[in-house]
DNA sequence: TCCTTATAGACAAGTTGCTTGTCTATATAG
DNA sequence: CTATATAGACAAGCAACTTGTCTATAAGGA
């Protein structure tokens, strides 16, 4: 019955190896400018028709953190400014060439951190472990809390 | 074989709504000045034998962040700083009666958030599934990202 | 059409949770 | 007993947020 306490635990300690794993393989992968945060805002961005204020809900912070962290990857080059085609006070955000080469390096190292585990679980339990995941998920935005 | 993205995904996006859960549950049970940094500290020292640089080096910071924590915890009278029996220098920390009333309200709050996830699931797969999660966590110590 | 209210985003200042750097007192190893 | 390491205090700095305010534009109702 306490394997909620347990399941917690665990959670949190995966979750945190995990960011950990991937920024330290993108830092290697030369991107040594951006923080485990940032890949939040890729992955809403690279949706598509995101402006500041949809980003800044995606990521659980005002619209004034989330102008402050495109400001800053416009500056360092991986996301640009579009003008909207039908609102004029909006820009739409998209991502540069340096900002989709980010998205997959991050892409691969997800996959490089979680592949040890797939294999001490084996192909079948890794799926259902993931399926039985998925059923807990909600379809709520990702919202980082670090 | 994307398995392996969606995976941290889901892992980091459980772990969000967990953190978020827990803190929200606490909060309402009156602990209104508790974040969920702390509940990592309560569990290390809750071990016992705990020192501020024992602390520091189990939340991955630095011992003058560990000592702030500690400094704003005996404040609000959660913590207590004992002598050292074998060491001048050091200060063993304990749980006053409300740290541990405020840990009882954590493992009760975590509980309560994992109680739709296991319904969700059924007994038997969220057996599985925490003895899945226990196989992937290596015995490190639990180093909050957030 | 005008007028009211809401929204996108810029600008400025304040808060907070960490950091680096330095110091004293005590412990430990040679 | 001397040299080096460690526990923790004190101080200053910084980075990622926050709240508060402003302008320009949009959208809905009389």
């Amino acid at each position: 019955m306490d394997d909620a306490l347990a399941f917690s635990a665990l959670v949190l300690a995966l979750s945190g190896q995990l960011v950990q794993e991937i920024h330290t393989r993108v830092t290697q992968q030369g991107f040594e400018d951006l923080r485990p945060a940032h890949g939040f805002a890729f992955a809403r961005i690279s949706l598509g028709d995101a402006t500041t204020a949809d980003l800044a809900e995606h990521l659980g912070v005002t619209k004034q953190a989330a102008a402050q962290l495109v400001e800053e990857l416009v500056r360092k080059g991986y996301v640009e400014r579009h003008p909207h085609p039908h609102d004029a006070r909006a820009r739409l955000l998209g991502l540069t060439e340096a900002g989709r080469a980010a998205t997959r390096a991050a892409d691969q190292a997800a996959r490089a951190a979680v592949a040890p585990w797939r294999e001490a679980l084996g192909e079948a339990r890794f799926s259902e472990l993931v399926a039985d995941l998925t059923r807990l998920t909600p379809p709520e935005p990702i919202r980082p809390a670090w």
